[in-house]
DNA sequence: AACAACAAGATTGTTGACACTTTTGTTGAC
DNA sequence: GTCAACAAAAGTGTCAACAATCTTGTTGTT
């Protein structure tokens, strides 16, 4: 279990539950767990390697904090991925999948939306991302893209709120499905690049209200 | 200095000092390097977080072992995210710059293709894509790209010296280059993943000398 | 001879204690 | 009152010992 204790911390950093900034002490964690801090430890290395926290020699661990500049190079890189993993995933599946899947995406979401139900939104497009990854078979690009969202994940609810945003990324989603649905591995990229780079712009726009 | 244990078992495994598959027993290296077997601990769990053994639960840690298929994943990725390094270098510096890297990158390769010095060319390769790497000004795509080049670095040798690769590579190169000191970001991303796509097909054709 | 049960050895997992460094709080001089 | 020197406390880094698990070799039965 000790890859639990890095997973209750990675939530925590993801909710903002242990904000930006935070110290987080070894000791405070092993009670907290009920483990040795050798355990502790090793959860804090992980956290360290994926981006989450950084680690100072003696000082101890404090959760990154994101500055535009490094939300700007998520995004970019990010940009090339999703558009590589929507490529593939189009590629790689039946057309007849991505039909299931947009039926059974775009009905509830347009619902979820005009209710304004961030939460269901948001895990609708969850499962949406999961299809597209696992659509695309590449476990390489799969664990870049979980490394990047992981590090973003505290933003995306603050980017999904802003005006017009869930609207504008639901009309591109179902947009990438349909060109998907047609096979046209082209235009599933092109649509996925731009659907990244709309969020960046959304982002940078309003990044006082975000970070 | 227990980065340090990390360094040496990663060059080691890129060298192919050991193998893969091979075991590496913690009691092992922690009386090699003469520290306790906590640290040695410490620098396994970062190779297994970069992907470069795989621990299994009561069994050890294992040298990975790469099969094609992971192989043509990496380079998929590799791919996407070296084009947009040679777009971002591109738009980022000065073309003087480039143009002063071309001039001291194309005759010394030269001759060190001419005169078979695999040692030298993988030099001079080394720090052309560093060059790259530090023009584009984006860490998370460095990351990446080092966590990519880390997994495959072991076959780079074994490329090279396939017939003809160097040569076509070293063209590659020169011409990525000198789209770049035209200030040309569409086409140097384009030639650049057309460099990767070559290399990848080098490896498909000969993956029996290879893996 | 082949195989199952078991015991001995080897290897990893986990813990608590100790050493070292940084931070914090206090005292005293100016 | 401010600041520097110092002492106490807190926190991280390292280690060696113990526990749990897996592997290997042996023995005994069929």
């Amino acid at each position: 279990m000790p890859q639990d204790i890095t997973l209750v911390l990675r939530q925590r950093i993801a909710t903002q539950e242990i904000p930006p900034g935070s110290k987080l002490r070894e000791n405070e964690l092993a009670l907290e767990f009920g483990v040795a801090r050798a355990r502790v430890r090793e959860a804090l290395s992980v956290l360290e390697q994926r981006g989450l926290v950084e680690r100072i020699p003696n000082r101890g661990a404090v959760v990154m904090r994101l500055e535009l500049s490094q939300v700007a190079h998520l995004y970019d890189v990010r940009e090339v991925l999703e558009g590589l993993c929507a490529r593939l995933a189009t590629l790689n599946g039946d057309p007849a999948i991505w039909r299931a899947a947009l039926a059974q995406f775009k009905g509830p979401m347009v619902r979820h939306v005009a209710a304004g139900d961030i939460d269901a939104y948001i895990a609708g497009y969850e499962t949406f991302r999961r299809h597209l990854i696992d659509g695309a078979g590449n476990p390489v690009l799969a664990g870049m893209l979980d490394s990047i969202l992981e590090r973003t994940q505290a933003l995306i609810r603050r980017i999904i709120i802003l005006p017009g945003r869930a609207e504008v990324g639901l009309q591109q989603h179902t947009a990438l499905l349909e060109a998907m649905v047609r096979g046209d591995a082209d235009e599933a990229e092109r649509l996925r690049r731009e659907n990244m780079r709309s969020a960046k712009s959304y982002l940078e726009r309003y990044q006082k209200y975000i970070l």
